[in-house]
DNA sequence: AATGAATGAGCCTTCATTCAT
DNA sequence: TATGAATGAAGGCTCATTCAT
C-alpha cells in the first residue's frame, strides 16, 4: 500500500507540476490540481494540505535531479558545459516553472515566511558557480580579482536573464551575447 | 469638480501603491484598496475597474518620473550617478513595488496580454545605458568591443540584484561588489 | 420655468419610452434612463422616483392617446379601422412597449399591486369593443348571441396575438387570418 | 450516490418551481432558491449554474409532462377535454408557473436567444388543436374554412385567456363563455 | 434645479476545506 | 484510502438612493 501510496504521491506530483508550469504559482488552485490529476477533491488532501505544501515539494525534486558538479574536464568546460545546461533551462518551457518560482519566492517573502529551501538552492548555486571559478584561478585558465564577486556577477546575471525570459523575452542572441561577455571577464584579461 | 476628483484619484493611486508595495499585485484585492482608502466598495469602482488598472495607472506614474537621462557630467560620472541610484532603489523600501512589478508582468504574460508599457520601459532602460556607454567608448573612457551587450549586461545584472532583492535578499556590500564589476568590466581593458 | 421643468420632464418620459421599448420593464435601471437622457442620477429622481414612476406616466400618456371610437361610420366599418389599427400595433416596433407592459402588469400582479390603470384600460378597451359589437348587432350588420362574449373573444384574441408578436412571433398572414375569423364569426352566421 | 444526486436535483427543481410560480421568473435570485431549498449557496452551484438553467430544466420537466393527445373518443369529446384541462390550468394556482413562462420568453426574445424549446411546444400545441380540428371536420362533427386559422384562434385565445388571468383576471364565467365560443363557432355552421 | 461623487446593500461566483459514506 | 457533496467565507460588481455643492 504504502508502496501504491507513494507512486499516487508522485503521479500528483509530476501533473501538479505541469499545472504550476502553465499557471505559475498563485493562480494555482487545488481545484485545478484535482482536476488535472482527476482524482477527487478528498483525495488530494490526503497527500497534500495546500498549493504551497506541493509546489515545495515539487521544489525538493527539482533541487535533488540538480547536479552542479556535473562531468569532468577543465574549470573552463565545466563552465562553459554549465552556462550552457542554464542556456537550455532559460530558453525551455520548463521556464514556465522558473515564472511559478518566482511567484513563490515572492509569496513567502511577502508573508515574511521563511524560505530556506530557496536560501540554500541559491547560495549552493553560488558556491558551485564559485568553486568552478576558484579551480579556474588556481589553473591560470581564469582571472578575478574577487572570486566571490565573479560568481555572484555570473548568478546574478543568469537570474536577470532567466528573469527576463520570463516577462519581457529574451532571445538566443542576447543570451549567447552575455554569455560570452562572462567568460570573456573571466578570460580576457590577462 | 474634477479637481476634487484628480485629487482622490491621486490619493487612491498613492494608497494603492503602499498597498502594491506590501502585498505584490496577485494578492491585492479591490477590497483591501477599498479598507486602505477608507472608501465605500462602489466609491472606488468610480474611478477604476480593476487591482490591474490601477497598477496599471501606478506604473504609468512612475514611469513618468524617471529621469534617465540625469544630469551632465561626462560618461563615467553619469553611468555611476545612474548605478547609485539604481543601488538606493534596489535597497530602498521601494523594493516593494518591484515584487508587486513582476507579479504584474507574470500576470500579464500568463495571460498572454500585451504588456507594452512594460516592455518599453525595459527597452527605454536599455536604450539609455547603451546611449551612456556609448558616449564613453567614443570619448575613450570606456573599452566595450560590443556596445548592446555591455548594455544589456549591465541592465540584466541590475535585475538580478533587484529580483534578489525581493527574495533571497542582497547586501549593500553585494551590490557594491557588482557595481565595481561592471565599471571595471567597462574601464579596466585598455 | 415650470414650464421649462414640464419640458424635460415629457423629454425624460419620451426618451425612457425607447429604453422601455428596447428592454422590457423589469431590466431597465434608473442608470439606463440617466444615461439615455444623458441627465445626472440626482437630476431624474427631481421628477421621478423610480422606474415604475416613470413607466406608470408613460402608460397614462399613452392610454390619453387612445381614442377607441375614432371615426365615424358603421359599426362594420369601425370595427374593421380597429382591427386594422390593432393589428399594425402589434406588428410594430411599438410591440417592444407592449411587452414592456405585460413586464409591468406582472411585476404588480406578483407583488400584488392594484394596477388600477391597467385593469381600467383593459375594461376600457372591452366595453370600445362591446359598444361597436352592439351597434353592428343593433344595426343588423353582425349577428351575436352573447354581446359581451363576443366582445371579449376579440379583445382576448387580439392579447394573444400580441403576445405572441413578442415571443414566439406572428406572421402578418397569420394575423390577417384571424382578423378574418373574428370578422366571419360576427357577420357569416345569419 | 448518483441516486441521491438525482432525488437533490429533482427536489432543488420542484422547490424553485414553487419560488419561480410565486415571484415570476426574472425577479428571482439564486439567492432565493438557495433560501428556499435551504441549502448553501455553494451547494445550489453543483447542480445549476443559473436560475435560467433551473427554469429551463422545470420547462422540459413540464413539457414531458404535457399530453396532448389524450384518450380517445370523438374529435368533440377530444376538444371538450382538452378545452376543459385548460380551463383548469387557467384557474389553478399552476398560472404562478404560467407568468414566470411569460417572463422567461421575454427574457429570451429580448437577448435574442433562441428560444426553441418554447418555440416547439406552441407549434406542438398548434398542431395537436389542428389534429383534432381535422379530425371532427373529416368526421363532420366539425364545420371550419380554414382548419389552421381555426387551430391558431383556439391557441391564440387561450393565451389570451391565460395572460388575462396572470395580470388583469379572468372569472371562470369568463372562460366558460370563451370555451362554449370556441366550440359554437366550429359547430354551429351547418 | 442640477450635478455627480459617495455610500452601502445585495447578488453573483469561486474555492478551500470538511465529512459522511 | 477514496469520493464528491456540502458548506461558508471571500471577493467581484452593480445600482438605488442620498447629499454637499
Amino acid at each position: 500500500m504504502s508502496d501504491k501510496a507513494a507512486k499516487k504521491r508522485q503521479f500528483i506530483l509530476d501533473t501538479a507540476k505541469t499545472v504550476f508550469a502553465e499557471k505559475g504559482f498563485k493562480s494555482v488552485t487545488m481545484k485545478d490540481i484535482v482536476e488535472a490529476c482527476e482524482i477527487s477533491r478528498g483525495g488530494l488532501y490526503i497527500y497534500f494540505d495546500s498549493t504551497e505544501a506541493i509546489f515545495s515539494e515539487i521544489l525538493r525534486d527539482e533541487a535533488a535531479k540538480q547536479s552542479w558538479n556535473l562531468a569532468g574536464g577543465s574549470a573552463g568546460d565545466r563552465l562553459a558545459f554549465f552556462l550552457n545546461e542554464q542556456k537550455k533551462s532559460i530558453l525551455s518551457s520548463d521556464k514556465g516553472l522558473s515564472v511559478a518560482l518566482y511567484e513563490y519566492m515572492f509569496y513567502k517573502h511577502e508573508g515574511n515566511l521563511s524560505c530556506d529551501d530557496i536560501n540554500d538552492a541559491f547560495k549552493a548555486g553560488v558556491a558551485a558557480v564559485e568553486a568552478i571559478v576558484k579551480e579556474g584561478v588556481d589553473s591560470g585558465e581564469f582571472y578575478a580579482d574577487d572570486i566571490h564577486s565573479a560568481a555572484l556577477n555570473i548568478v546574478y546575471l543568469l537570474e536577470g536573464l532567466r528573469l527576463a525570459a520570463g516577462t519581457v523575452g529574451v532571445s538566443e542572441r542576447d543570451i549567447d551575447g552575455q554569455l560570452v561577455y562572462i567568460l570573456g571577464g573571466l578570460i580576457a584579461e590577462e
